[in-house]
RNA sequence: GGUGCCAUAGCUCAGUUGGUAGAGCAAAGGACUGAAAAUCCUUGUGUCCCUCGUUCGAUUCGUGGUGGCACCA
């Protein structure tokens, strides 16, 4: 019988941590967490990470095993978070993953195509070129370089653009001949299960989430962390909306209101990335135990 | 108590030389292959505070209310 990699996705909030858990009892097994924020070990409180407890009842994988000033990627995830997955299947049939960062679980699950690591020093190039020349200049270069790409991509989006121009001039060779979005096949069986709740209980709970966030200190670890504020990693709700209080630009209770704002706006994303894949068992989280799960 | 200003979308406000109105934010929907908690796109009908009047026609002008703000007593 093949190895099943579980997987159990749904927007921030809606009660993942608490199901995972009670699954990987359920099943005598790991989790392996799919979360592109929970990955860096600085930023606990904000990225609602699984506490001490948690981690100690069920072994984690991918929780605070990097740190921010890595340029971390959905492409050395998915290498890995595969080559890991190999080791524990040896041990056991049934792995939990465990998150909510879409392109994350695809890298798993699918596979992204092979490109070459990103040259920082190329993108931020093409930054200050974009703050200088503005964004026609950019997808005038893109027009010459890989015409497939510039006819497919949303050519309001800076950073699409940017992302082909880089991988185009760095390997001289276009983006779409990298780009060949071909599954990859897994020697595991991959089973979606998708948590949701009503917009409005989920909305509420992300809410009282946030209030709970700033008891728990996350004032204090967003002003840790507020000298790395360029850094990517830190580019994350919770945390510059909290750069901005420390700079005067808001009071902190504006500041902790548009936490909430923001935190929902994500969940209402990632409910709508997942809104067209037809993979997915989709369960009320209210109603949501191992046994109808299983 | 008097005088002046204001009252338009959930919020902040623009506008209509009188022909029932539009921005920003919010909100909703969507896209998504190494920044993905990122980045980007689409969507604007609302007793234009109430009353009476002038007018073919008033959210717009006038009278009187109501509420808010400011100044004078």
């Amino acid at each position: 019988m093949k190895n099943r990699l579980l997987v159990l996705l749904g927007p921030t909030g809606v009660g993942k941590t608490a199901l995972s858990l009670s699954l990987a009892k359920r099943f005598a097994t790991v989790i392996v967490s799919s979360d592109a924020r929970q990955v860096f070990r600085e930023m606990k409180i904000g990225t609602a990470a699984p506490g001490e407890e948690e981690l100690a009842a069920v072994p984690h994988y991918f929780i605070g095993n990097h740190s921010i000033n890595e340029h971390y990627t959905a492409g050395k995830y998915e290498l890995e978070a595969l080559e890991l997955l190999e080791k524990l299947f040896e041990q056991h049939k049934t792995i939990l993953l465990v998150g909510g960062s879409g392109l994350y679980i695809d890298a798993v699950c699918n596979g992204i195509d092979d490109f070459p690591d990103t040259d920082l020093a190329l993108r931020k190039n093409l930054m200050q070129h974009l703050e200088t020349e503005g964004l026609d200049s950019l997808r005038f270069q893109l027009k010459q370089l890989d015409e497939a790409t510039y006819q497919r991509i949303d050519l309001k989006n800076p950073q699409r653009i940017l992302r082909a121009l880089e991988v185009c001039i760095a390997t001289g060779k276009p983006y779409s001949e990298w780009k060949t979005g071909v599954t990859k096949k897994r020697n595991f069986e991959i089973v979606k299960i998708g948590l949701t709740r009503p917009r409005e209980e989920l909305y509420t709970r992300i809410n009282s989430r946030v209030i709970q966030m700033m008891n728990d200190g996350l004032l204090e670890e967003a002003r840790k962390l507020y000298p790395y504020k360029g850094l990517t990693a830190l580019k994350t709700v919770g945390y510059t909306e909290l750069f901005d209080y420390f700079e005067g630009k808001t009071d902190l209770e504006t500041a902790v209101q548009l936490i909430q704002q923001h935190s929902r706006n994500y969940a209402k994303k990632q409910l709508s990335y997942w809104a067209r894949y037809k993979d997915i068992r989709w369960f009320e989280a209210r109603f949501a135990t191992c046994r109808k799960i299983v």
